[in-house]
RNA sequence: GGCCCCAUCGUCUAGUCGGCCUAGGACGUAGCCCUCUCAAGGCUGAAACACGGGUUCGAAUCCCGUUGGGGCUGCCA
């Protein structure tokens, strides 16, 4: 049997942490099992469905290079399927149409709540029918007593009583499915045989499966997996912060690391932790699914977006940096220089845009002091130093990181300094600020001339020339 | 309220059918080392089986209850 998942967001905001989870596992199930990932985009709610919202999933997805089979199937387009469906239900008397409105119901549902009564349809107003031209919705007929199974691979066989049931609509009165109706028509169609989805929809589950049994339908597998909670432990929604792809996509973080953390939030390996998209696909499995919500930890996706950074190759970030250095007006692009920055830099980021904001004096020849860094080192006790540096730094023919050390041990002897006496006033006078990466690495990369005109500059700025 | 799910360090989790657990790893955190600053790296530490009953020679692991948390309760998805 192939096995065939599917992803079914609603275009209605963006592709967040917890849809891109579901997505994943899914995706990781039909790639382990060289099985099929399909993508379904449910827009049966046409208010609040936009372009702008799937375009912004499809871009997410593909950021997280999450590939599906096929082309994506749109609800929208599909309504006559879902009408015919409903209809034969209609014919086989499973289902039957119901004239009373939606207000009228809301009304119901409130009275019944005030009174501390347990509101249910069940048939009871469906013979208030009114003439044929009245709008009409369509319910299914839901069984009064006994047991629905829920077979869920992760957590075994859920009952749930018929009787909590109502007889739910399948078809509004605006002639869409609702939601319920349109996932298992879809899902039968598409012949999906595991539905990984949140836990969420474990309640949803029992009704589905009233209506493959209506439909005659085979019913899937199920695996509800536990919803991504934020730091209270609610329910992660945009008030925890940042909870679309594309945020942490601009935040500079890599999608390797979202994938690797994502995946592994409600799943484990044993104690592995390091998960490439391969080591994820050969390694992914049902059984290691864990049952309990978990908690949504930002700091730990930072850990892993260090650990990635580590180790991509230098061209791939310089790819992902120039357009970003370019917004800024840094005159960058795909060189040495850029590349020994990038390594200087490497395990001094958290984020892409960490790279870009550490580089700024590499790139711009207007270095302001940072007050602090100023009043602490660039001061008239400095001024023997730096003149000697100028000096000697001038005469060197090679401006490499080995003649630039040999200078400077040169002047610690002279002076008996020691190098941080000398260093950091330096990386003042070069960078702006107190910190940066080694002083001799960042004099070779911004080269003799420029180094030269810093040092004289903050010469000036103290005073001594 | 009703129904359903869940319960190991602050967080993610290991713990496969009860003994090897004086509960392991990772993030974060504290201290130390390294050191021209900041990182990175190395070492060390603090930190958890929700509670109460059973079952058993023996339970984090099985059963029941309590408590706690979450979800659902729409002609939203």
């Amino acid at each position: 049997m192939t096995v065939i998942t599917r992803f079914a967001p609603s275009p209605t905001g963006s592709l967040h942490i917890g849809g891109a989870r579901t997505a994943i596992f899914n995706w990781l199930f039909a790639r382990h099992n060289k099985g099929k990932f399909l993508l379904r985009i449910e827009d049966t709610d046409q208010a609040r469905s936009t372009d702008e919202s799937l375009d912004e999933i499809l871009r997410s997805m593909e950021w997280l290079g999450l590939n599906f089979d096929d082309i994506p199937i749109r609800q929208s387009e599909r309504l006559e399927i879902y009408r015919e469906y409903a209809n034969k239900l209609l014919d086989s008397g499973k289902a039957y149409r119901c004239y009373v409105s939606p207000e009228e119901l809301e009304q119901k549902r409130k009275e019944a709540q005030q009174n501390g009564e347990f509101f249910q349809y069940k048939r009871q107003w469906a013979s208030e029918s009114a003439g044929q031209d009245e709008p009409f919705a369509i319910r299914l007929s839901t069984p009064d007593h006994g047991d629905i199974q829920v077979h869920d691979l992760l957590r075994g066989i859920i009952n749930f009583d018929a009787k909590e049931i109502d007889d739910f609509v399948i078809l509004k009165m605006d002639g869409f499915p609702t939601y319920n109706f349109a996932v298992v028509i879809d899902d039968s169609l598409m012949e999906i045989t595991h539905i990984l989805r949140g836990d969420d929809h474990l309640i949803n589950t029992p009704k589905q499966i009233l209506i493959y049994e209506a439909m005659g339908f085979k019913v899937p597998m199920f695996a509800h997996v536990s919803m991504i909670l934020g730091s209270d432990k609610t329910k992660l929604s945009k008030r925890h912060g940042a909870t679309s792809i594309e945020a942490y996509r601009d935040f500079g973080y890599l999608p390797e690391a979202m994938i690797n953390y994502l995946a592994r939030l409600g799943w484990s390996y044993g104690d592995e932790e390091i998960f490439s998209k391969e080591g994820l696909i050969e390694k992914f499995s049902l059984e290691n699914l864990g049952k309990s919500a978990a908690v949504f930890n930002p700091e730990k996706l930072t850990w892993l977006n260090t650990h990635y950074l580590k180790e991509k190759p230098g061209k791939e970030i310089a790819e992902l940096i120039i357009p970003l250095m370019k917004d800024k007006g840094y005159n960058a692009e795909l060189d040495d220089k850029l590349l020994m920055i990038i390594e200087q830099l490497r395990d001094r980021s958290k984020t892409i845009i960490d790279f870009v904001d550490q580089s700024h004096y590499f790139y711009t020849d207007h270095i302001e002091y940072e007050k602090k860094a100023r009043d602490k080192f660039l001061k008239e006790d400095n001024i023997p130093v730096f003149k000697s540096l100028i000096k000697q730094l001038t005469m060197l023919e090679s401006f490499d990181q080995d003649s630039i050390h040999k200078t400077f041990e040169d002047i610690m002897k002279k002076t008996g300094l020691k190098l941080g006496k000398i260093a950091q006033p330096t990386r003042v006078a070069l960078t702006g600020g107190t910190v940066s990466p080694g002083i001799f690495e960042v004099m070779e990369i911004l080269g003799k001339e420029k180094v030269i005109d810093r040092l004289n500059k903050a010469l000036s700025a103290i005073g001594g020339n």
